[in-house]
DNA sequence: GCTCGAATCTTGACTCGTTCAAGAAAGCGG
DNA sequence: CCGCTTTCTTGAACGAGTCAAGATTCGAGC
């Protein structure tokens, strides 16, 4: 994913091309469920003057853009990936944190029929897998 | 669900029986998917002298217990619920942030079996489905 | 009942992720 | 290249939750 990738994807989604953008969105392209502080940081290798306001803000417009999808687990901060629109879910380690990615075992857009709706209008079902990491699961073996 | 009852519940966990701890109990027990914020405040209404870290800690007492269960949505503040062990899941209305509980559409222990485990080892599959609830959904075609 | 040790509660300060606000800078259509 | 608007910088503020020290309370044993 090169900077003109990303300026295209920018523009195809009518925002704005400017640096901390194009930065952001690369950033959370290479390091997938990256923290909101590990993206700052990242950004500040290309970019040093960046301001963490700024590292938000994009990060607020690529998400309402769709561009980049937030997760936030209990009891963790926010955290940003960039596949979205596949439905995938999450396997998250209690012990460490890690999260690995789940493509649901339903099929498209699983689990989306619960049983009784209460006459909600339901736009999306989040599937959050908790347990341990295999490197966890050893550590406290050992 | 009264005192008496509470009190042998939190007997029954190993766990001591507080004044503020009963209070909190059946705070959780009288408004389900509350907030820490809300149940301070009910439980302020027996003992108005509790303070909020007292509320905090019976709270995490009775989550680690088994008697409560902590829920906490993606940019939504902690809340809690007393109905544990039964695998049923959450609706959350976009919106105004209510919630209401559905029973699993596949069973007992249900989208426990993720595609792939990556080796991890699984002990929870939570699921929130995201939506609009029928109050808020009526309230912008208004 | 009473005593004593350990668990729990009060008080109050503090952390940290995130948001707010005002003004400066930069993107982009014309 | 201009000017308008969006975005970025700077710096302060917010709020849920946590930490810490000392006082209180629970409850097992006598």
């Amino acid at each position: 994913m090169t900077s003109p990738d990303i300026a295209a994807l920018l523009r195809e989604s009518d925002l704005r091309v400017t640096r901390p953008r194009v930065a952001v969105l690369g950033a959370v392209h290479a390091l997938p469920h990256a923290s909101t502080d590990s993206l700052i940081e990242a950004v500040r290798v290309e970019l040093p003057e960046v301001s963490h306001q700024a590292v938000y803000d994009s990060l607020q417009a690529l998400t309402s853009a769709g561009l980049v999808r937030r997760i936030q687990p209990a009891g963790s901060v926010a955290r940003y990936e960039s596949r979205v629109g596949d439905n995938h879910h999450h396997l998250i380690c209690r012990t460490c944190g890690s999260i690995a990615d789940v493509d649901c075992a339903v099929g498209d857009t699983p689990c989306l029929a619960a049983s009784t709706d209460h006459g909600f209008t339901i736009d999306e079902a989040e599937v959050i897998y908790w347990g341990t990491c295999p490197g966890c699961s050893t550590a406290v073996t050992a």
